[in-house]
DNA sequence: CAATTTCACTAACAATTGTTAGTTTTGTTT
DNA sequence: AAACAAAACTAACAATTGTTAGTGAAATTG
């Protein structure tokens, strides 16, 4: 797939210095070629962010249906998606929150638009958790924040994964963001 | 400053879309009148990244210095710092995080391999503190991972200040990631 | 087999890139 | 005022950028 490879190399030499004869080097064919499959360099980042972006709202729009989950629990749930994300689809999830600003209006407009209402409905979660659930009393929009940002650090554990599993990684994690949340 | 203005603009547009007559229209000059103060595009984007790793290393070095705190203590006064370079430099600290790669070799080795130190130094630090301090057993490279990252949230915090002032989200954030790693 | 679509190719385009050469203007020192 | 250094300017360079046009081969359809 073309936006596979296109999203690893926009991932390792950022979107505006990856060229597209490097990625039809990467798909093993010249570079007009591309233009039978796809119809613009743009193009490509865009199919690549939007699909990150609305696989993490359709899993959040999940969560918030599952009535039988703790306020917490929840909050767990997609903490716990998020690290599973950034383990197992770093290129696209790396182009989508480092190279999303390479995106051309409206389609950037649209995007931040998207995540600022992310953000708000997670916050909404943990401002659920809090008043009737099982959450220490926290600023809900500096949680977001951190956890967001924090699991961000996979980028680096990929480098050398030698250091510690991925399920350590996420337990860890885990401990350290949700845990520590608990009333 | 020209380096100022290039950091501006690196965070802004990224290093390899930023133009030299863009940042030449920031300073009020010709493009080619840059070269009278700097010499090359890459020498700027060199200066930036390393000037933020050393205050970086300055500080912790000052606090392994410090044998008056405890573990937990000096975490604290890593992360704080982490926070106020974040929140007072966020130009300078963001494009050392996000445009490093753009570095030249052997700019670019040189770089990582300072990261890693630095990781290493701070694994010490907690390493130090569970074993004879008042942090509780963890992994120390997924907690430095967690912590290094989840600070660049306030790189979103900054486009919208209103929501919560810069002490708020620092005593926010030491409580989540810092008090939650007391024994 | 014939007709048609799919797709890779070569060649070229206009625009933009960082940088240099050479010249003129500005500001400071004798 | 003369001499010198600092720093601005214009003009241009080779290279690279995303993309289009046009052509022919391969694969799929009738």
């Amino acid at each position: 797939m073309i936006t596979l490879a296109a999203a690893q190399l926009f991932r390792e030499k950022g979107f505006p210095s990856t060229g597209m004869r490097d990625l039809a080097g990467e798909v093993g064919v010249e570079a007009a070629s591309l233009y039978n499959h796809i119809r613009s360099k743009a193009e490509l980042l865009q199919e690549i962010c939007f699909r990150v972006a609305n696989d993490f709202n359709a899993q959040l729009m999940e969560v918030e249906a599952s009535e039988n989950l703790t306020g917490l629990e929840k909050l767990e749930a997609i903490v716990r998606f998020h690290i599973q994300m950034w383990i197992n689809r770093l290129d696209e999830v790396m182009v989508t929150n480092n190279e999303s600003k390479y995106l051309e209006e409206p389609y950037n407009g649209t995007f931040l638009n998207e995540r600022r209402v992310y953000v708000r409905r997670l916050e909404q979660v943990i401002e659920d958790g809090m008043r009737k659930g099982n959450i220490k009393k926290v600023q809900p929009y500096a949680v977001v924040l951190t956890l967001m940002s924090a699991v961000r650090g996979i980028e680096f554990w990929h480098r050398t994964k030698k250091n510690i599993s991925a399920e350590e990684l996420e337990e860890n994690m885990v401990l350290h963001l949700v845990k520590g949340l608990k009333k």
